[in-house]
DNA sequence: TCGATGGCTGAACTAAAGTTCATGCCAGAG
DNA sequence: CTCTGGCATGAACTTTAGTTCAGCCATCGA
C-alpha cells in the first residue's frame, strides 16, 4: 500500500473511527463501493494507522493476563488490581479467587473438585460466599496433617465443608511422610487410596504456589524443617505446588522430600483443569516455574505480580535466549 | 455507571478493541450474555474510556497543510478530515488536537507547557488518553475564574490536572479584569506573580482560537457582556487569542476589553512555539487575524476550515492585492 | 495478435454488532 | 403482604462489517 492508497485508507479511517460513520456512509461520501471502503480501513489498521486506547486500571489488567496467559498458553487468566502492601497481597488474592470459584460453583458443571493448600487458598475459601452446594464434592490434594498429626490449621477443605455444606474428604495423612516407608504404609491404607482414586477423578484443580524464600509458609508452619529447605533448594528448586517442589523450568527436583510427599502426583492431573491462585512479591519465579511445568491451565493472580512476571518475559525475549527457545 | 461495571467495561472494551476478540469471545470469557457485552462496551465509548487515534493523514489534507504552513511560515500544520455537521467540529478537532499533544507529552521534551481556554481545548484535553506524566507542568495563561470569581467550568487546566497526574498551575484571577485599576491590584499579588512567571517560561504554548460572531463561547458563557463584544467588533476584531482580540491583520484593536484581559501578552510568548488548535464554520477570519499577528507557530484544524481559509488566501491573491502585499 | 498471469473489483454471502421488546425481578410504597 | 414502577436481562431481529469468489481488465511475453 501506498501514496494515494494509504491517503485514501486514513481517510477512510478517520471517517470510520473519529467520525463514526458506516462504512456504506463513508462510501457514498467518498463515492467508492462499500467493499473498497471496508478493504481501506482494514489495510490502516493492518499498518497501524490506527491507535486505539483503552482507559482504566482494569484493561491494564487485561494486558497483562492477554500477555500471561499467551506465554504459556493458558486456558484463562485474571488479573486483578493489587490493593494493601505487604508481602502477599492476601485481599486482593482472596477476592479474584474467590470470585473465581464461585462462578465455577455457580455455574454447577463441576461436581467434584480437587483442593490445594497453603494460606492464599485459605483466604479464599473465607472470602467465599456462604452458599450451600449441595451438589458438590471437594477432595483434598495432599496429606491434611502436620508432622505431628495435628491438625493443620490452614487446611483448606475443612473449611470448605463449612461455607459450602458440601461433602469434603481430607486426607487422613501427614504432609510429608517422614520416611519412604512411612509413605508406602500411609498409602496401602484403605481409607487414603479411596481419597487418592477421588482426587483423580477430580474434575477441577484449585491449587496454590509456595515459594521457598525466607517467608517460605510451609518453613513458618513447621511442615518442613529448615535442613530439607536447604535441601531442596541446593537441587534447584524455586517453587513449589501441591508438596511438589520444581526447579525453574518445572520439573521436579530430586530430593528425598520430594518423594515423601502424600499427595497426588503432578503428573497425575496434566492435561486437567489446574487453575493456581496465588501472588505476592516472593512469588513471580515460583508462579513461572509451575507455569513452566505444563501442569497449571489456569492462573489468578494480582497486578503487582504479574506486571513482574511479564517483564521477566521480555527481558527473557530481549536476551534472545534461553526463554524464547524453550517454547 | 460505577464502580464494578465500569471495570468490567473497561476490561470489556480492552478485549474488543485492543484483544481482537469478538463479543461472542469476550461473553464466554467473562461468562456473561453477548448483549450483556456490547452494552458495555457501549457503556466505555460512551464514557469516554476508549480513544481512537489515526496516525495517516489524506492527501488533500496534506495539501492543505501545506498551503496554510507555507503562507504564514507555520512550523507545522495539521488538516484532519471534518466529521459531523456542526458549526464545531469538536470530534475531529479533540481527536487531532489530543493526538498532537499526546505525541508532545509522549516525546517529553516540553517540560513546562502553557494552556489556554475555550471548549475546543478542553475537548482535546478530554481526548487525552489517560497516562501519568510527572515529569511535566502545565500552566494556565490566563485568568481562570469568570467575571463573579466562580469556578470557570471550561478551565482546562483543572481537567489536565486530572488527567495527566502532572502538576498544574492556573491563575487566581479573573478572565478580564473588571477595571484597569482591580488589574493592577491583582496583577500586584504575589501568588499571580509566580504564576506569570511560570507562564513566561513555558516552552510550549497551546491556546485555542475565539470568534467574535453570533456563537461567539465568550459571550454564552458570560465572561464578556454583549456590550463590550459590540466594542471590540467595532474597533476592528475579528478574532480573540488568550484573551485578546485581533483585528484582522493581527494587531490587538484598542478597546479597553483588552486592556483588562488578566493573562499573558501575546507579545511576550512572540517567537516561542505556540500552537492553536481551532476549527469551524465561524473560525476561518478568526484563524487568519492570529496567523497574520504571526504569534502563532503551528495550527491543528478541521478539513472544511483549512479549505475556507485556502479559499480565502487564493481569492486575495487573486485579487493581486492586499493579502499578498503585506507578505 | 493472442493467451496467460496477476491483481483489482464488487455481488453475494457469512459473521458480527447493534437494537428492540417481552419478561422477570427487585425495591419501595401502600 | 401485595401492588406497582423501574430497571436489567437475554431472545429474536435488523443492521453493519467482513469474506469469498467469479469475472474483468491491464500487462507482459510469446
Amino acid at each position: 500500500m501506498q501514496g494515494n492508497d494509504r491517503s485514501l485508507a486514513a481517510r477512510a479511517a478517520w471517517l470510520s473511527f473519529i467520525g463514526g460513520y458506516t462504512q456504506e456512509e463513508i462510501a457514498q461520501k467518498l463515492g467508492l463501493s462499500r467493499v473498497k471502503i471496508n478493504r481501506l480501513i482494514a489495510e490502516a489498521t493492518e499498518a497501524g494507522l490506527v491507535r486505539v486506547f483503552v482507559e482504566g486500571n482494569a484493561a491494564e489488567c487485561v494486558a497483562l493476563e492477554d500477555r500471561i496467559a499467551a506465554h504459556w498458553k493458558l486456558d484463562f487468566c485474571s488479573v486483578s488490581p493489587t490493593v494493601g502492601e505487604g508481602l502477599l497481597p492476601l485481599r486482593t488474592l482472596a477476592a479474584a479467587g474467590a470470585h473465581y470459584l464461585h462462578n465455577v460453583l455457580e455455574r454447577g458443571e463441576k461436581k467434584l473438585i480437587g483442593i490445594g493448600h497453603g494460606r492464599t487458598l485459605d483466604e479464599v475459601v473465607k472470602y467465599l460466599p456462604r452458599a450451600k452446594r449441595p451438589s458438590v464434592r471437594f477432595v483434598s490434594l495432599l496429606g491434611s496433617l502436620t508432622r505431628h498429626a495435628a491438625a493443620n490449621p490452614f487446611d483448606v477443605i475443612h473449611r470448605l465443608a463449612e461455607v459450602t455444606g458440601a461433602e469434603c474428604y481430607f486426607m487422613p495423612a501427614p504432609f510429608f511422610a517422614d520416611s519412604m516407608e512411612d509413605k508406602k504404609v500411609l498409602l496401602g491404607q484403605k481409607g487414603l487410596k479411596d481419597v487418592f482414586n477421588l482426587a483423580r477423578a477430580a474434575e477441577l484443580y484449585v491449587v496454590g504456589i509456595g515459594e521457598i524464600g525466607a517467608h517460605a509458609h510451609m518453613l513458618a508452619t513447621g511442615m518442613i524443617t529448615e535442613k530439607e529447605l536447604r535441601e531442596v533448594k541446593l537441587a534447584g528448586a524455586v517453587g513449589e505446588v501441591l508438596g511438589r517442589f520444581l526447579d525453574k523450568n518445572g520439573r521436579p527436583v530430586h530430593a528425598g522430600l520430594n518423594e515423601r510427599a502424600v499427595g497426588i502426583k503432578l503428573e497425575e492431573i496434566e492435561g486437567k483443569p489446574v487453575v493456581a491462585i496465588a501472588g505476592g512479591e516472593d512469588k513471580p519465579q515460583a508462579i513461572m516455574a509451575s507455569l513452566e511445568s505444563r501442569v497449571i491451565k489456569g492462573l489468578v493472580t494480582d497486578e503487582a505480580t504479574a506486571k513482574t512476571i511479564v517483564e521477566i518475559i521480555d527481558a527473557g525475549a530481549k536476551a534472545g535466549g534461553l526463554q524464547k527457545a524453550k517454547r
